[in-house]
DNA sequence: GATGAATGAGTATTCATTCAT
DNA sequence: GATGAATGAATACTCATTCAT
């Protein structure tokens, strides 16, 4: 209900019908709309938090594979049906609610990027990818995610991506992203080997 | 008015108050709030889109020369005022003012997008950038932009830009970028020099 | 919980609670809030009849002696702790509970007048008063004693009672009802006499 | 409005619409219901406050002359239309409007009785009242006018006033109030003329 | 008997919208 | 054109009342 119309336009009856309640119930156990509001934001991010924690796949292989597979399980986070309305809500209400903004920045972006970071570091170490700050580079891959799945989300709208499956975006994501950190020419160390 | 609060929560007084009017007069130039909400978005939308327009840069010099020039205006469109505010209430009111999503997504997403592949195809031409679907890239380097004008326009949520100057963040969005795009090649120009 | 807050006011949850019971409870033994104010008021009123009736003071002595003993006794309830909030409630709910304030005034203030004209009575027929109509002079009587009761049970208010004990009070209404009661100059009837 | 049903139970739209207002229009003019109340008690008291003021009969003659005047004149108040309903009101609220009880302690209640002692006083300098403390005294006098009041102005209730007018109470009221203060001598000036 | 979770009618309050000036 | 007082529809919130346990 939030998700749909915003705080502000959602109506406590609406949001009580949905839920199979009558009005006055909500107020049982919330003292009053932001709070029910604050509650269902902190709830929204507590539980995906929780889902993906799971999917920590302990992917073995080249960083590449590895960063592949956490990218993939990241795509099905973005474009998991509670994300979208999620990133709408804090946005859409980030002055209003500047404690749900600061947890959704922690809990939600700041430990994505962490995450990243260290699995990209870990193909910097090993030479796969090129020397860059991995904090950064986490922010790089991050940022394209999120937006393009706020872009399927509404494909009707957004043209570029209206013709493509998630599936599709997520494989010129993916490869993008592989380009963008991997090493340069030292692939060929021979060729200028030639007298 | 509207940006801070939402259009829900913004109360005409308030908006007629800070344009200096009185709340009648606002009625002698919009039929209702959903109008001058719109009309307001348009115009910023618009406004926007004239301001750029005039910065087609008509920059020579290598493609990265010219699309990094473009990037740099870029930056600066998205870091200008009013578009964090857009951004924001697009995505907020997307169910309820489709119209304004598909106008933004048309004139703002769309366009910029098609600039960005226009310039990136003609580096591929050039063999200056990997060979790469230029609306693809294109998407691939809006986004990070995008979403890094958003985070910086709330430094005080996103720690990881939060010790970063906008300078800072834009050169490592230009460098990210050219990484993506460049060509494996290139750099070894001499190597087949050699008879 | 009513003497305080008043009907409307008074949360019906909290009288529960105050009563050591729950909400549900409440309904077993009345069949509504307004029936539970209305049993609270005629049990708080016939409660207090009961214990003014045992005081019915066969004292003995000069008619002032004993009218003096029955407005200690008639101070001593005004006084009592349910009294005010009870004058209170009766006149606030004057209009909307017509019962309680014809039940108030039948078996509250029309039996203390009743009682006390018995008494001016019997001091007028002794010539210790002077000839007043009983009835009247037993509300002049009463009415101090009311005022002065609600006056002091609200001592942070009234300024003129503030310094006052309730004994003090209590010895300027006596003082003052006997001297408006008694008898002029007839006190000294050998006066002419003397040749 | 409030008068009738109590602050609670009276509603803002009826208060409106006797006003010949919408409910909205109050709030131009008030910030809520509470407000509304404390002004309209509030009001209610300054203006008789005002209209008293131009009673302070200018009265010559003998103190009991004066007295009388000045004893006509507070009936005359206390059975003024507001009056009644201002003293259920202040009484009823007195736990939840502190502010309006002090203030109607001290510019009713207060400046009455502090008017009527010094009347008082100045008979009992020229020896026509017996020595009493006159703020007593005033207190004795003032509190029999307001219950007869308040009797009086529910004349359904109270038996003992039921058949009396309002003229009679009056004349009763003064004929007690003097007799309690007449010094006891003077009516006897001729006897000890007898040799 | 007792409970307290659930209900929904009732009301204070807000604010977009109108319109006489 | 401009104003801002007045309106009343819309809605958050309260609390008496019910009823399954």
């Amino acid at each position: 209900m939030f998700g749909e119309r915003g705080l502000a336009a959602a109506r406590l009856e609406d949001v009580a019908k949905r839920a199979g309640l009558s009005k006055g119930t909500i107020y049982l156990y919330f003292p009053n709309k932001e709070e029910l509001f604050r509650e269902m934001v902190r709830h929204s991010v507590v539980s995906h938090i929780e889902e993906r924690e799971q999917e920590v796949s302990a992917a073995a292989g080249t960083a590449s594979d590895v960063l592949t597979q956490h990218l993939r399980s990241y795509w099905k986070f973005i474009r998991s049906e509670p994300f979208a309305p999620l990133f709408r809500l804090i946005h859409a209400e980030i002055h209003n609610f500047p404690d749900l903004a600061r947890f959704y920045a922690d809990e939600v972006v700041a430990r994505s990027h962490r995450l990243m970071s260290t699995l990209i570091a870990r193909g910097i170490e090993s030479g796969e990818f090129r020397p860059i700050d991995p904090f950064v580079a986490a922010r790089m891959l991050a940022a394209p995610f999120v937006m393009h799945g706020v872009w399927c989300t509404h494909r009707e709208f957004f043209a570029s991506v209206a013709a493509k499956s998630d599936e599709q975006v997520l494989e010129e994501l993916i490869d993008f992203c592989l380009h963008a950190l991997k090493s340069r020419a030292p692939e060929r160390p021979a060729a200028p080997s030639t007298p």
